[in-house]
DNA sequence: GCTGAAACTTGATCGCC
DNA sequence: GGCGATCAAGTTTCAGC
């Protein structure tokens, strides 16, 4: 159930760049990113081959906004739960991953067990997916915090 | 500060499934997109432009990952202030745009006024960034969870 | 408004330095 | 291991249907 820790990539100065480019904007052209790095194409190419091999770069996506998608309503869930046996985790794992209004989902150290960040058209949208994830699997104690305004999201990690 | 509630653009069957590949994978040619949503690429092409000028897609990014480069620790971070006045509230938001470890940020309803998302090494460069937030902005209350594993983790907003 | 082809830009490969 | 030229493949445009 928990991963191996892997090491970390060795990375050097050029390819943080590389990276650091990338995961603001993948559309940018090879001459583009060769030329802010200060190097030619080839070397770059290489560089980046490698870090898609390595896993580093784990792939490529295009961002959608959520309110031209009409998705007006971002929950984050606290969910406490009495059941620690192995089944349950199954089943619950196998819900949130089949639900893709679950934008992310984290089991947690302390009392609080899991968080969920759950994106939806309302509040009504939101009740509707309780209501199922409840009937669902046997929870304790839910939470909602209900988002007013993103102050900062992004998808770039921090390479320093 | 809050900004209007836009209106969700107009979508049919073949956005959305457009939409759909391409925000699981944005290296796909025009030449697949087309061939699996059963049209030729030049409508595609129009679809994707306009998808575009609409800001429906607002991006395209390459998505790294954490393990690889030895960010190991994610943790939600609750906060409680009691400080509600602008000069406050723009001073907080300057500070968690201005980290990069903070992924995310937003501002709730209730009694927790803030939740971040905060990718770090591990514990102590966690303490570190906690230790700098609260030197600069006057916070009454922090709950950090801390992710034992990330159950799920996804880009993709759900289009039915 | 879709199709298919042409023009052009970019990505990917190879031999040379 | 990096550079510049080369080839293949993709994207963007456009005339014709």
């Amino acid at each position: 159930m928990s991963e191996d820790r892997q090491t970390p990539a060795r990375l050097d100065d050029t390819d943080r760049k590389i990276l650091s480019l990338l995961q603001e904007d993948a559309t940018l052209s090879l001459d583009d990113i060769a030329a802010r790095v200060g190097a030619s194409k080839t070397p770059v190419w290489n560089r980046i081959r490698k870090l898609r091999e390595a896993g580093v770069i784990r792939g490529q996506v295009a961002l959608l906004d959520p309110d031209s998608l009409g998705l007006d309503a971002c929950f984050f869930v606290l969910i406490r739960t009495s059941e620690h046996d192995p089944e349950w985790a199954l089943k619950f794992l196998s819900a949130v991953r089949a639900r893709p209004e679950v934008i992310e989902a984290h089991r947690l150290a302390g009392d609080i067990d899991y968080i969920l960040k759950v994106r939806v058209r309302n509040a009504r949208a939101y009740d509707r997916f309780y209501q199922a994830l409840i009937s669902e699997v046997k929870i304790h104690n839910v939470t909602a915090l209900l988002s007013m305004e993103e102050l900062k999201a992004t998808t770039a990690l921090p390479l320093d």
